[in-house]
DNA sequence: AGCACGATTAACT
DNA sequence: GTTAATCGTGCTC
């Protein structure tokens, strides 16, 4: 096998694919945000799977809403969604058209642009300075402008290649974080992903 | 029109 | 371990 290339971007099919999956491979591949001057570049850790209106830990449980549309929409594209009052997280809308689900990008390993990466963080260090979903949008300059954008087009400011194959022996599964009240089973599927041992995983 | 709460973080004790 | 910060969203009245 040849090794990934720069330039070897995950297609819209990666995403058309069932949210857990997508998730677990998720780890390992690379973000690339283009935010004027050199890409920002990480390596993906940390991924959770919310999956359709059943799932009650997932914002499409309130249905086809203006926040949650995105998420009915196509594969590849962007949910970027507003919380506690501060933070803004990243998501990749999965699935079918019509089927609203997505990943949360928890977190990544800063790879190229970690200085730009520091200054957007207030000068924290490296294995702070995208280790949970606020902290990797900050330190990449996502916000609302970026919800809705097309990551599976080669000129888009946000795209995804193929990283370092993670083997299914270096994942771990285990319940999503931070989900409050919501019922089980819900709250115990193990549809939070992280690669075994790393040390840029959130919290 | 008003309200409770949230897929979190940083700074506390 | 605890808690303030801070406001968009969806639900109720």
């Amino acid at each position: 096998m040849a090794p990934p290339r720069q330039h070897d971007f995950l297609p819209r099919s990666f995403f058309d694919r069932p949210t857990q999956t997508v998730a677990r491979e998720l780890l390992g591949c690379r973000l690339v945000r283009k935010l004027g001057g050199a890409p920002l570049v990480g390596a993906i850790v940390e991924t959770e799977a919310y999956i359709g209106e059943r799932d009650l830990a997932c914002h499409a449980k309130a249905g086809r809403t203006p926040r949650t549309q995105i998420m009915y929409g196509p594969p590849g594209f962007a949910y970027v969604y507003f919380t506690y009052g501060m933070h803004w997280m990243l998501n990749l809308v999965t699935e079918a058209e019509g089927f609203p689900a997505a990943v949360l990008i928890r977190a990544f390993e800063p790879q190229e642009g970690i200085a730009r990466m520091q200054e957007l963080r207030g000068g924290k260090p490296l294995s702070q300075l995208a280790s949970g979903p606020a902290k990797l949008t900050q330190a990449l300059g996502i916000a609302r402008g970026e919800n809705g954008m097309d990551c599976c087009r080669s000129d888009s400011p946000l795209t995804l290649t193929r990283g370092e194959v993670v083997p299914p022996s270096s994942v771990v599964a285990t319940p999503r974080i931070g989900l409050g009240q919501t019922p089980e089973p819900w709250l115990s599927k193990p549809w939070r992903f992280v690669i075994r041992g790393n040390g840029f995983v959130s919290r």
